[in-house]
DNA sequence: ATTATTTATTTGGCTTACCAAATTTATTGA
DNA sequence: TCAATAAATTTGGTAAGCCAAATAAATAAT
């Protein structure tokens, strides 16, 4: 018996659950198969499996869906890919556009104790480095509302999870400032002058303009 | 083509490895096959792929061994088994002989850059926590003459090793001292009146009796 | 409604990594 | 030396995951 059999299926139940969430309408046969860039005899064989395992079910009208066991399980998945993302950038000093490869190798790691203390290890992220969230260890995906730091409570944890431009010059302005996708922020004020922001983070402040802070989305922890 | 098929490859010769390592003088199907826990036949079909790209060679005698390109090869698993058991210690507290079987998964993760930056995030160890020494990036072992403390040079760095004595008492004062297989300590003094032995450990000083410094093997860096 | 196109499914095949049960080839002990 | 034992090797099979090509079924477009 082979310990790694199990990274096929994985990959078959984390493919779905992004197209899920991608809200691509009617995931069928081609779909998964392109997806997945397999073979649709290879997929069609591989969604029965899952299907006998209660991991996925077939519409009626061919639609392939997570069943909630799948879904879980698809999410526990998400759930250490991203862990490990932040891993390799918090610790590993990767940066965020080099990760994908490797956590989708780690992310087939299997035990639970290792994500628990890993999960503790990072502080408890609520974010990846892309600013996708992480589910906790119930495969719970906190609700968020994300919305521009502009339109944010004051005083309250945020995590800048988006940003509203991706240019060269406004992601080197935010390295400068050591910010970056993931960061915890807090808004101690706003300036009434120019409604521009002091943001607190680790410690430090940071006055941001009006532009700036539009462009950085935040979640509230 | 699966990414995981090298799985199989690297226990291969992970496995000669150690048997080499441990003097086994005659490394046969047979040896190799139990070793493994697999069936001869499976071993046999193994190795003379594993020959056929000139990892391995079958001697007269049927004696199988590692060719100075397997051994490497072999030597780059065992450093990143052995990077990644210092990684679970370390820093997710796992316990030195919890980590085996994570690390045996851990150490097919594909990515010399990721080695190479994990090595520097662990700060460059030179054993793991069972005290074996870890390979350079060119499969290069120090070769290391282990000994007790009591007969250590004075002002070196050194590496504690292994153990002259496994009691759970002993085990527990040294848990007590923030010691263990892996702490670099230097000696900075043997008092003359009971042979007693202060040594620096992480910007601290520590007594040790004659006794526990006897029992405790070092290498120097 | 009929053809053209897309999807789904089947069939036959491949490779890797295994195994059990012969069979052949040493090796060894008497 | 010769049978008994052990090791090596062969043979025939299994399961997982994959593919290409053929066929069937469904959908769309005229």
């Amino acid at each position: 018996m082979q310990h790694f059999a199990h990274h096929s299926e994985e990959n078959y139940l984390k493919t779905l659950y992004k197209l899920e969430v991608s809200q691509v309408k009617k995931v069928n046969n081609i779909a998964l198969s392109k997806s997945l860039d397999l073979n649709p005899a290879t997929v069609l064989e591989a969604v029965r499996k899952l299907s006998a395992k209660k991991l996925v079910e077939t519409l009626p009208d061919k639609t392939i869906q997570l069943t909630e066991k799948g879904r879980k399980k698809a999410l526990s998945i998400v759930r250490k890919h991203r862990l490990w993302e932040v891993f390799l950038v918090d610790k590993l000093a990767f940066k965020w556009n080099e990760v994908h490869k490797l956590a989708e190798q780690l992310e087939h790691i299997e035990s639970d104790d290792l994500i628990k203390r890993l999960d503790a290890f990072l502080g408890y992220p609520s974010v990846d480095p892309h600013g996708d969230p992480i589910p906790d260890e119930n495969g719970k995906l906190k609700k968020t509302k994300t919305q521009p730091l502009t339109s944010a409570p004051l005083k309250k944890q945020l995590t800048i999870v988006a940003l509203g431009n991706s240019s060269d010059e406004f992601l080197r302005y935010l390295d400068k400032l050591c910010l970056a996708i993931g960061s915890n922020i807090e808004v101690t004020e706003i300036e009434d002058f120019d409604k521009s922001f002091t943001v607190q983070h680790k410690k430090r402040l940071i006055t941001l303009s009006n532009e700036a802070a539009n462009n950085l989305f935040v979640n509230i922890l």
